[in-house]
DNA sequence: TCAAGTGTATTAGCTTTCTATTACACTATA
DNA sequence: TATAGTGTAATAGAAAGCTAATACACTTGA
């Protein structure tokens, strides 16, 4: 896995759970890898992944059992906010930034598909 | 100005200028605010402006003067070449992180329209 | 010439993040 | 019961970012 140097290793961590859980590679009630087989896979230190567990803990996305694992939740209604608040998020960024720039809404969906089109043709390698 | 304290406040200061040039605050061969007027108004030390700055003068984005101040290049294809990183970076990490949700470039496209149709919506406030 | 306003540089100290290490509490199982 | 594998906690040290303060180099204009 490979970290941007310019936001928090432990909080990209936290993103990771979540998409992990959003795209379904993590399910209800199942456990996680171990908090130092995480650490030996992301070759970052036990504490890093404590602290990006213990905000999802927080939030009850995940629930340690000690002596155990650690848990994703199997409350729904939780896993399908989840899913929404992450994508959601994602829009909200883009439209800042965009807007920020003086681009109007319409034009954003236009310069997105032509973003796509070229990133299509640009797969030729 | 609002900072996020997930990034380094000088590489948000960074963007903003980047910004402000590509939206026409800041046009060709003019003088940037002082670095200590920039200062007071980002309610930030010289020292971090600063670093900000020199970022942008690697890059030949501003041209310092001594004594003077700080001015916008003049080389328009530096200015136009700004302007497309700038939009095709917010395109790259938009794409990267809802293909990491498994979301297909169709549907990106399609649920940025929704997102935005909604946004309007709730303009009713 | 001199004073005020520029950019530039340096030092010291604080906070956050990350690492390394050690220890402890709990669970499962041989 | 004992051992290995869990989560949890605490301490110390390194590195990055930010602030504060001071000083210096250059430009402009009175």
């Amino acid at each position: 896995m490979q970290f941007n140097d310019k936001v928090p290793i432990y909080y990209q961590i936290k993103q990771y759970v979540y998409r992990e859980i959003i795209v379904g590679h993590l399910t209800a009630g199942h456990q996680l890898p171990t908090i130092r087989q995480l650490a030996v896979t992301l070759t970052v230190n036990v504490n890093t992944i404590q602290r990006a567990l213990s905000e999802l803990i927080k939030e009850n996305v995940i629930i340690p059992q000690r002596g155990k694992g650690n848990f994703v939740t199997t409350d729904q209604t939780i896993l399908t906010a989840l899913k929404q608040q992450v994508i959601t998020s994602e829009f909200d960024q883009l439209y800042d930034n965009l807007a920020a720039l003086n681009i109007p809404p319409a034009t954003m969906v236009q310069q997105l598909q032509i973003y796509i089109d070229q990133r299509k043709d640009d797969q030729h390698d």
